[in-house]
DNA sequence: TGAAGAACTGAACACTTATTCAGAGCGCGT
DNA sequence: ACGCGCTCTGAATAAGTGTTCAGTTCTTCA
């Protein structure tokens, strides 16, 4: 062989690769999943259609690897925010508005993402994504019954629900829509997780509590 | 004019265009709504593929429609199960619970209705089917509320998140599949309704009193 | 019974997009 | 500098389905 790539190329590759996922969120994020077809895609990458394909097989790969990027990124946020709260409680609050407020300032992904309908069937790909966030806070939920603050249940089915909750009222089609408003948005994260608290056992009062603590840092968290 | 529908007929037409929807229904039990497509539905329905559009102006017609019926179902059955309930906070366990069982007994339709990707464009129909369903929800939540059982709240947020944790819980792909048990169906309907009752504030120890009370009439309910 | 219109049929059409591939361009090692 | 092979291009292709419509069958009513 008389051809080996050298560094450079291998960072342009990489660069090339990550400029079509670049484009293929930035579509989705902006018009939604039905916006991310080859050729849009492609344009916004400043390639030829044809070349996305000499990185991913398929719109079902690069779909599936779009989802799977967003999911790391979430799921990162969410162990951060939990794991800076001081107690498991605290951190269970942390993780829903964490993700509650990732949520509402990137709806049309996060729409994208969970469940707007594709051409192609990326349900692999969103069960594994859904399958990590659940587990994640299930696992928050579980630490809360250990330490005692909560009654025994299937954390798995609490944490399911809890994110069903999440996404239905606040991306689904009859999330409220005038959240521009930072008031009103951050009162819509504070009810939602308040209910979450309160569905999996905590008390109403002690609910408030933390719902006031998890807010105000998760919120500074989106921001950066 | 020389020709006027006869009584005959116009039964007959009626009865085709119930048989098509029936069609399309039955597809969308069986194989999901990836199923209801034109040619097969007619072929169900014992029609030619250009009768269906002598019923229905178009496959998003005909499917918005589909929605429309089983929505209107669900809601009869909800009010049903709710009226029957001795007071408020009975009413509202009646209601989440006559939900979940539906859900859980036709969890192909009705992950269809709700959010199974379609190559048609019935968001309108899923939009109307939903604010049907959680308005209703969030009247037996406010019931509740003005009864004093519950502290105020946002109902329509909260009915829609109670949908959005019901339906995720019981029939999005993270469900539990081995729900042919009886026995752990019926756990299953009593715990995501005990989450959704706490969810609104009612007290874990009247939740779960309210909880047996309002699984046993519904199941009833659902066998007829 | 026959003419006129309504309803039905199903093969052909239309349209949309993912995917392919022959040829052009470029980078590597000699 | 040069040839080889990797990479890129973008127009052509392919495939699945909703929709149409000319021809056929059925229904009405004089």
């Amino acid at each position: 062989m008389v051809y080996r790539r050298t560094h450079q190329v291998v960072k342009r590759l990489a660069a090339r690769r990550s400029a079509i996922l670049a484009a293929a969120r930035d579509a989705a994020a902006e018009s939604g999943m039905a916006a991310v077809q080859i050729a849009p895609v492609a344009v916004r990458a400043n390639v030829a259609a044809g070349t996305v394909y000499r990185y991913f097989p398929s719109k079902a790969d690069l779909i599936s690897e779009l989802i799977a990027e967003v999911s790391r990124d979430e799921l990162a946020a969410i162990r951060r925010a939990a794991d800076a709260a001081p107690g498991p409680s605290s951190a269970m609050a942390a993780a829903v508005s964490t993700v509650a407020l990732h949520v509402l300032s990137q709806r049309k992904l996060a729409w994208g993402i969970l469940a707007e309908p594709v051409d192609v069937d990326v349900t692999a790909s969103r069960l594994a994504s859904r399958r990590e966030i659940t587990s994640e806070i299930a696992a928050r939920i579980d630490a809360a019954v250990r330490a005692g603050h909560l009654p025994a249940q299937d954390t798995q089915l609490a944490a399911t629900a809890l994110l069903g909750a999440l996404h239905e009222a606040l991306v689904g089609p009859l999330a409220p829509d005038n959240l521009d408003d930072q008031a009103k948005l951050r009162d819509t994260v504070q009810s939602v997780t308040l209910l979450a608290l309160r569905a999996v056992g905590v008390m109403d009062a002690r609910a408030r509590g933390l719902v006031v603590q998890a807010v105000l840092p998760a919120k500074a968290l989106v921001g950066a």
